[in-house]
DNA sequence: ATGGTAGGTACCCTA
């Protein structure tokens, strides 16, 4: 089973080149952030013709939304309000395999980004950048136990890692790496044991990224990025992660995400 | 130290 997550800031934008990874990686599930489209007028006739006829998605106007696009079908689906918002953040599906006995578990984030300014008394998108991982930590604690198998994607906003950043020196006080965000997602990490899957296949002393700033002229050759987006798997996955990718050459196509591609292949 | 780009929307917000 493949699992993708990919930022992609306006599915009707970037409908052709979702289509474009869908054929070329072949995932099996797809969990997109930043959809910016009200349900009504999510473009979901494409992918339904690609095989991805099995759809969940949770869009407003404007901002944020969530969707989960897959060739296997649903036994459930969720959708979650965080921090007494109703601001399409969180959705989750479970798909059926047949090489485990229960449900797994998918949930898909979308963390706020937080503004400019690392401080809560200043600024509020911070505050609620960290209330939405503590709301996530808890809910994750009090709903399901370690023994059950799941997937958390998505786009977290941060980067926790040393090596997650170009450098953690000058980012040590930019939002995204700060030790009070990391130290948040590293508590909501140890929940319920979530293993950073795609850091099992790159050492921690690698760089590694899925962001870079539209801001860069040359994204390449400055590599200034960030590791943003990631995919957790609990304890009865842990042993099944059977390889990575993620699809930086998607960077450089026309009209690009500043996210690329993220996958996880799981023997199930 | 500063400002740089992108998308959606409606003349500004968020990233």
């Amino acid at each position: 089973m493949k699992v993708l997550t990919w930022n992609i800031n306006s599915v009707r934008l970037r409908e052709p080149i979702v289509l474009k990874v869908m054929e070329g990686l072949a995932p099996d599930i797809v969990c997109l952030q930043e959809t910016k489209c009200p349900d009504p007028q999510f473009p979901f006739k494409n992918f339904e013709k690609a095989g991805y006829g099995h759809m969940h998605f949770q869009g407003m106007k404007g901002y944020n939304g969530v969707a989960i696009l897959s060739k296997i079908p649903f036994h459930k689906v969720h959708a979650f309000n965080r921090v007494g918002k109703n601001d399409c953040r969180h959705i989750a599906v479970e798909v059926v395999s047949k090489k485990i006995k229960k449900p797994i578990a998918i949930h898909n984030l979308y963390v706020p980004a937080g503004g400019d300014i690392p401080n809560v008394d200043e600024n509020d998108k911070f505050a609620h950048k960290l209330d939405f991982v503590d709301e996530l930590k808890d809910f994750f604690a009090k709903s399901y136990a370690r023994t059950e198998p799941m997937i958390a994607v998505g786009d977290f906003n941060i980067a926790p890692l040393e090596h997650d950043v170009w450098s953690h020196k000058q980012l040590i006080d930019v939002v995204s790496h700060t030790p009070v965000e990391v130290e948040k997602l590293s508590a909501m990490q140890k929940s319920i044991g979530w293993v950073d899957a795609i850091r099992t296949f790159v050492p921690h002393t690698e760089k590694l990224y899925t962001w870079w700033s539209y801001r860069n002229q040359d994204w390449k050759a400055s590599n200034r990025g960030r590791r943003l987006d990631h995919i957790w798997v609990t304890a009865p996955l842990a042993g099944r992660l059977k390889s990575h990718h993620i699809h930086k050459e998607a960077r450089d196509w026309p009209q690009p995400s500043d996210h690329v591609p993220v996958m996880l292949e799981l023997d199930l």
